[in-house]
Order: structure tokens, then C-alpha cells, then sequence
DNA sequence: AGCTGTGGCAGGGAGG
DNA sequence: CCTCCCTGCCAC
């Protein structure tokens, strides 16, 4: 075999022929459970328990290790998660490895298992032969859609509306059990809607015709926007009420429920997950949140904002409050239905737009669509390495613990107003570091992970080439969908230098990682000699950017290209250095912190001082208005945009909006309440907030407030008031306080003026009237005392 | 149950 | 006041 990825792109079907000894399919049904078909009785049994060694079977060849009783016996194993260890415990040689059934008892028996009240019920039915053995052998192979495109999958956008009877006590304005669903919307990817009513029936009615229409239907994938936390766990709560099997499943099968939590950088958010039998759940809340880890650019995940966002919101869509629905539905029910109905269009049009890197990936992982969704980049990489492991039949390793020590070169030789500007990067700088110096895991035995690295670089290289030649043949939707695969390979690439320092990774090798950063950091190291020998000014360096002020005679595109070529090639092997911008100027603030004016004049800042979501609106307008002035040299300008700042404050003349702050609610209440009563952590000003107005939140919600009063001091845990309380008529945010954070805004000023020209600039104190005269920019501030060496590490 | 990494700045609470 | 420590957000 030459690739494995390849391999699993081209042969992985979960399904198998193995007549003699009964098994005659593998058929993956969703996450955690799979079907086999046996035909010895002409009968079918669901194994619902099984967990997911049997994605990697690409043919029954793994169960010819088996004696007929074993296997009967690992068909009827009843252990969660932790048959995978079997499956180990079965093929090794487990010296220097886990053992892998004490892995197994302790999963199987442990309390924190039990405590989370997860089920691990026997769904075990026996079927009679027939149309069900058909249907499910010619599925098999679609499971995984091998070998098709994006469009070719049947998705249906599904979103519920519930009567809200204000007469029910509840917390924020969020439906209450008691509301009834009175509308559910639905449509899919191949031009179908459809809005199901309770208007002349019942919702008892509309439930059990919503039921039926989705087995008629047959969706392999399910979408919606917070669908596991509201439409689903809503509607089967309704279903019960009335007694409806909430059969929403393949072959009328019931979905399983269990409480999971998914990541997002920093912060992590609780749901139940919904394992739908034969379909896969997609909840596009998740993708936007996942999108704007690395964008950053969302203020709101809501779906009406990012539809706005991605701009396909329709001009002519409906917008209604949830205050207004009861209302509504009495007097004007067909605008709450054409309500309704844009919401599963810009459902379907989110997840067009941000699903396809994920259903791509499907294809490379040996894991089903809904999982893929929902893992982390860590654990598609070393399923990837595990597949290749369980095919060589070799044992596992277990994670190394310890910690990586080193991360990316940063520094800062020059600060102030700085130009022009020229931006270079090393091309996927630890990728390639790890390709040329052959980084591998200690315990990756059969040394898979730089073989995965090359196959995956070399499966984008060809995705790309695909992509360009369908783009010059016309072909559009062919070209986007191997744009959507090659960034598939590119998100797997990316992933494999963290998963090196990945605490809990099987394959973890916290000193391969090191070596990766510190090979990263002579490099950028070097590249910062080499430019400046070449005479360029050296502003800063990120990890594997660097931006400088090319020397004189160095004026066009053209030549500045030359220049990055040159000390590309005097990189090592596999190292390339690519030309990434130019800019007319630069404000040089602080490490990770600066403002780019590109030759369009449109500016551009980074970094969290600048930038920061979590500060308030003013204050961000404040300081992005302040640079474009320095940029321009309006010093004028800025002592009079202070003076408006401080007038609108003084005056209250800001909106709510202005000087709300939003932050993130990463723990539970009683999570703070007990960290804080153990000291672990000091009170905070969100959380008494959420405390004092007896709200129900849950994890990974934003709250928006604001600091009210009259009081001189500091922003303190007990002056906070939800952004929602704020009355325009009679405004009580603190002015002493916004006033203050104007100040600490202005400070970021402070060092491109004297400093007796920068108290004259923002104070409205002086005797005179302000003028500009003999005010100087400081321009150009050396920063760090050229710390770097010039002479070549040995 | 599941979780990719380090580096860096701002802001606020706690305690001296 | 100052320092220390923690959280949140961001760059790469």
C-alpha cells in the first residue's frame, strides 16, 4: 500500500462477506452503534453498544483472529467505550503497553460513568428478514459517502416555534416547557420546504405529522441551528407528552440521548448530543463557533446575525420578536409562518457554506459524519495513526506525561508610525519543520506519523491541482468542492504539530514538539539576519512572520519579491519564505498588537489591546478612529475626537451598545460559587450579575452589562447591571468610571508623543485653545536593543 | 466525556 | 499605591 490516507479514502466500506461464518455485512449506523447482518438465521441484530473499531474494517479480515465463541462474545460485550481495548487486548503483544482490560474494568465500573447518568441500555431487536436487509446493505456504502460530493448528500434543515403564553413564569424570555410547538419548518438541499402548522389541529397532530413526514423523507443528515439544545430535546419532550414514539430514526428507530460538551479554543459548551439511528445530526451553531475561533470576526452566533454576516439574508426576510409570536399567531399567523420558513433557508444556506470541510474530512477519518462534526482536530489525527496501528494489528502506546517547554519567536525591534511596509512568512512553517527534520512520536513504533504528514501533504497538493484545472474547464462546483477538500487535508496537516504536545494524545511527544518550536525559532531568527543584512528594518517577528521596512532603493512589488526569493533560497531544505503583502504604513504598538495601512488606505488591526471583543464598543471606536489619525498625522483631529468622546460621556449621550461590555460565561454558577467560596478563584463581575438577576444560564453564554451608579471608585463585582436594564430616559451608567476607561484608552498613545505633548492633546484642562503647533509624531522608537545576535548559531 | 499548542496584553480582585 | 495572580481574548 503507498498512501495510507488513500487507503481509507478508497477502501474503507463498513461492510464485509464473511458467509461461512455468518457475518455477511458491517453496516455503521451512527456514532455508537453498528449493525450486523446475520444470515445464518435469516435474521438481522442491531448491536447498538459496539463503539467504533469496526470503522477501521475495511474487509472481515480482523475477525479471522476469532473463534466463533469469542466473536459471539464480542458481539455481546456490553462496554461503552471500551470494547476498543478489547479489540487491542485481542491482537497484542502487550509488553511496555496498557493493559488493556484493566482499562476496560476501570471504564466499565467507573463512578464517573454512573454519575453522568449515561445509559448504556441493550437495544438489541431481532428483525425479521427482508426489506430492512436491503435497505441497510445498499446504505452501507453511503455511511460514509465515499467518493461523493457534498451536494449529492440528502440534508434537511428542520427549526421549531413554540406559542409564547406570557402568563408562564421563565427566565429570559427563553420558551418554557409548558409553550407549545405550533410551527415546525423544514426544508432540504434539493429545493424542498415545507411548513407543518398546528393553526387548525393540534400540536399533538403536528408532531406525529412531523414524525412520519421524516421517516417518508429519509434524511441522512439532519441540520439546525442549536438544534441538540433546543429543537430536539424540545420536540422529544413534547412527543412524550403526547405519547408519540419520537421515531425520528431509520427504520423507525428512537434517537439516544447522552450529555456531551464540545470545545471551542477556549471556552467549552454543554449539550446532548442526539444520536439519531441511520441519520447524522448537524448542529450549525457549532460550525459558526468553530468558523469564528480563527476568524474572530462575529459578534453574535445567533442566526439571524450571521446570516446577516455571510450576507444571505434575504432583503425581503421576516423578523419577529419572540414576545410578539402568541400575538402573531392569533391576529397574522401567515408572517409567523413566512418567519419560520426563513429561518430553515438561512439554516441551509449556513450549513452549505461551512459544511463541506467537514464532509470531506469524513471521508479521509474513520469516523462517521456526526462525529467528525463534533471531535477535535487532536483526535481526527490519531484516529488516522490508530486506524493504521489496528490494520498492522500492533498495539497502542499510551500518552507520555510531561509537558512541552518551548512555542514561537516573538519580538518587537522597533516601535512607532513606521513605512512602507513589506510582510513575509514562512510557508506552513511547522508542517514543513517537521517534513524536513523527520519528526515522529517516540512511541509511533511503525514511525505512521511522518508517513500521514507526506500522504496528507501530497493528497492537498493533488486536491489543488484538481481544483485549478475543473476552475480553467469551467466546471465552478467541481472546483469549489476540491477547494473544500484541499482545505480539508490542510486542516489535518495543521493539527499534527499540536497533537505533539497534546496531553492526553495516545502518540504524544512533548520533545519532537519541542524540537519542532525551537527549529522554528532559529529559523525566524535566521530569516531576521538575513534581511537586515540585506538592509531592512526590522520591526517584528511572530512565530513565522516577519514584517520590515525595506531598504531604499527597494521601491516596487517587483523588487520586493526579489528581495523575500533571495533569502528564501538561503533557507534550508523544504523552507520556504513566501512574499505576503505590502502596506503603505504601520503603527508598531506592542508585541502581537499593530494597525497595517494598505496601499487601498484601508487599515487593518490586530491584537487584543486593539481589538479585544470583550471592551467596550466606544472604546474600540475611540482607539481605531485615534490610529487612522496618527496615520494620517491629524493631531488636530485627535484632541478633538478626545474632547467628543468625553463630551458624548459626560452628556450620556451614548447608546447602550456603546459601553455595554459582552464576556462569556465559561463556568456554571455553582461551578464559580464553589471556586470562589474555596478561594480558587476571586469574584467576578459577570457572574454576580447573573446571580443578582436570578437568571438560568448555561456554559459558553454571553452576557452583556454595564457599570452603573455614581461612585468614584473602580469597576467593582457588585456595580454591574444587564445591558437589558438600561433605561435610554433616565441613564445610570457610571460616568466617572467610562470616563476613566477613556483615559486608560488614550494611554495608547501615549508613546507617539512627548510626553507634555500628549497631556495637551487629551486634556480639555488648558488655558488655552488647543492648537497642534510644534507638536511632534514620535516616529520611529527603538524598542529592544538589537537582543538578537548577528552572529550564525553553530 | 472529551479536550491541539505557546506567547502576550488588559483588566480586575486580593492582599500587603 | 504596588505586586501577584487569574481570567479572557487574541496572534500565530
Amino acid at each position: 500500500m503507498d498512501n495510507i490516507i488513500s487507503d481509507i479514502i478508497n477502501n474503507d466500506l463498513l461492510f464485509g462477506k464473511d458467509k461461512e461464518k455468518g457475518i455477511v455485512g458491517v453496516y455503521q449506523l451512527s456514532d455508537t452503534s453498528i449493525r450486523v447482518f446475520n444470515r445464518e438465521n435469516d435474521e438481522v441484530r442491531f448491536h447498538d453498544e459496539l463503539f467504533f473499531p469496526f470503522f477501521f474494517l475495511s474487509d472481515s479480515s480482523l475477525l479471522d483472529g476469532f473463534v466463533p465463541e469469542e466473536k459471539e462474545k464480542f458481539w455481546l460485550i456490553k462496554l461503552g467505550g471500551a470494547n476498543y481495548y478489547q479489540f487491542l487486548a485481542i491482537f497484542q503483544n502487550l509488553k511496555n503497553h496498557r493493559s488493556a482490560l484493566d482499562f476496560i474494568n476501570k471504564r466499565q465500573y467507573s463512578d464517573k460513568a454512573e454519575n453522568k447518568n449515561i445509559t448504556y441500555e441493550s437495544n438489541s431487536h431481532v428483525y425479521n428478514k427482508g426489506d430492512a436487509v436491503t435497505q441497510y446493505l445498499l446504505q452501507s456504502g453511503k455511511t460514509l459517502f465515499k467518493g461523493m460530493m457534498f451536494d449529492e448528500i440528502y440534508r434537511m434543515q428542520i427549526d421549531i416555534e413554540t406559542n409564547y403564553d406570557p402568563s408562564i413564569q421563565r427566565s429570559r424570555g427563553y420558551v418554557s416547557e409548558e409553550d407549545e410547538i405550533i410551527i415546525v419548518s423544514l426544508s432540504d438541499n434539493r429545493g424542498w420546504e415545507s411548513v407543518l402548522h398546528s393553526k387548525n389541529s393540534t400540536e399533538k397532530a403536528l408532531l406525529g405529522t412531523l414524525v412520519a413526514l421524516i421517516a417518508k423523507m429519509d434524511p441522512d443528515v439532519i441540520e439546525g441551528h442549536n438544534i441538540f439544545n433546543f429543537d430536539l430535546p424540545y420536540l422529544q419532550r413534547r412527543c412524550e407528552r403526547h405519547g408519540i414514539p419520537f421515531a425520528i430514526g431509520r427504520n423507525g428507530m428512537l434517537p439516544k440521548t447522552y450529555p456531551a460538551s464540545i470545545r471551542f479554543a477556549e471556552r467549552s459548551i454543554d449539550y446532548t448530543f442526539f444520536d439519531i439511528p441511520g441519520r447524522h445530526v448537524i448542529d450549525t451553531l457549532f460550525l459558526v463557533q468553530s468558523y469564528d475561533v480563527s476568524k474572530r470576526s462575529m459578534q453574535s452566533y445567533g442566526l439571524k446575525a450571521v446570516a446577516r454576516h455571510f450576507g444571505f439574508a434575504s432583503p425581503e426576510r421576516t423578523y419577529v420578536d419572540y414576545k410578539d409570536i402568541a400575538t402573531l399567531w392569533k391576529n397574522n399567523h401567515e408572517k409567523l409562518l413566512a418567519y419560520a420558513l426563513d429561518d430553515v433557508r438561512e439554516t441551509r444556506a449556513l450549513s452549505s457554506l461551512l459544511s463541506g470541510s467537514n464532509f470531506y474530512l469524513v471521508q479521509m477519518l474513520p469516523y462517521t459524519y456526526a462525529m467528525t462534526a463534533r471531535i477535535g482536530q487532536a483526535a481526527k489525527i490519531e484516529i488516522l495513526l490508530v486506524r493504521e496501528y489496528l490494520r498492522c494489528k500492533h498495539s497502542i502506546p499510551k500518552p507520555s506525561s510531561g509537558q512541552q517547554h518551548s512555542g514561537g519567536y516573538t519580538e518587537v525591534f522597533l516601535k512607532g508610525i513606521l513605512g512602507p511596509i513589506v510582510y513575509a512568512d514562512v510557508e506552513s512553517l511547522y508542517p514543513s519543520i517537521m517534513l524536513s527534520y523527520n519528526i515522529c512520536p517516540e512511541s509511533d513504533e511503525l514511525r505512521v506519523f511522518p508517513v500521514v504528514l507526506n500522504d496528507l501533504k501530497e493528497l492537498r497538493f493533488k486536491a489543488k491541482e484538481k481544483s485549478r484545472e475543473e476552475k480553467n474547464l469551467g466546471h465552478t462546483s467541481l472546483a469549489e468542492n476540491f477547494d473544500a477538500m484541499q482545505g480539508s487535508f490542510k486542516i489535518l496537516i495543521n493539527a499534527m504539530y499540536g497533537y505533539l504536545g497534546f496531553n492526553n494524545g495516545i502518540f504524544n511527544d512533548f520533545m519532537e514538539a519541542d524540537k519542532v518550536t525551537s527549529t522554528g525559532q532559529s529559523l525566524a531568527k535566521k530569516m531576521i539576519v538575513e534581511f537586515e543584512t540585506r538592509g531592512c528594518k526590522v520591526i517584528e517577528v511572530d512565530t513565522d512572520g516577519i514584517l520590515f521596512v525595506p531598504p531604499e532603493n527597494i521601491t516596487t512589488e517587483l523588487a520586493e519579491r526579489e528581495l523575500v526569493n533571495e533569502v528564501s533560497k538561503l533557507m534550508p531544505e523544504g523552507i520556504n519564505i513566501g512574499y505576503d503583502g505590502r502596506f503603505r504604513k504601520m503603527i508598531s504598538y506592542m508585541k502581537k498588537n499593530y494597525a497595517l495601512l494598505g496601499y487601498n488606505n484601508i487599515m487593518t488591526l490586530k491584537g487584543s489591546s486593539l481589538t479585544s471583543r470583550s471592551g467596550e464598543k466606544f472604546g474600540r471606536d475611540f482607539v481605531r478612529r485615534g490610529f487612522e489619525m496618527l496615520l494620517t498625522e491629524d493631531i488636530n483631529g485627535l484632541h478633538n475626537l478626545f474632547t467628543e468622546y468625553r463630551e458624548k460621556i459626560l452628556n450620556h449621550e451614548m447608546d447602550i451598545s456603546d459601553f455595554s461590555k459582552t464576556e462569556t460565561i465559561k463556568n456554571s454558577i455553582e461551578q464559580y460559587l464553589a471556586d470562589v467560596k474555596s478561594g480558587k478563584r476571586s469574584k467576578s463581575i459577570t457572574y454576580e450579575i447573573v446571580i443578582k438577576a436570578g437568571i438560568t444560564i448555561t456554559k459558553g453564554e454571553r452576557i452583556t452589562y454595564y457599570i452603573s451608579g455614581t461612585g468614584m471608585g473602580n469597576a467593582s463585582w457588585d456595580k454591574g447591571k444587564l445591558a437589558s436594564e438600561w433605561n435610554k430616559e433616565k441613564p445610570d451608567e457610571n460616568t466617572y468610571f467610562y470616563l476613566k476607561r477613556l483615559d486608560e484608552h488614550c494611554q495608547k498613545f501615549l508613546p507617539f508623543f512627548k510626553p507634555q505633548d500628549y497631556r495637551m492633546i487629551f486634556s480639555t484642562d488648558s488655558l488655552f485653545l488647543f492648537s497642534a503647533e510644534g507638536i511632534e509624531l514620535q516616529k520611529e522608537i527603538r524598542h529592544t536593543e538589537t537582543t538578537h545576535n548577528h552572529e550564525e548559531p553553530s
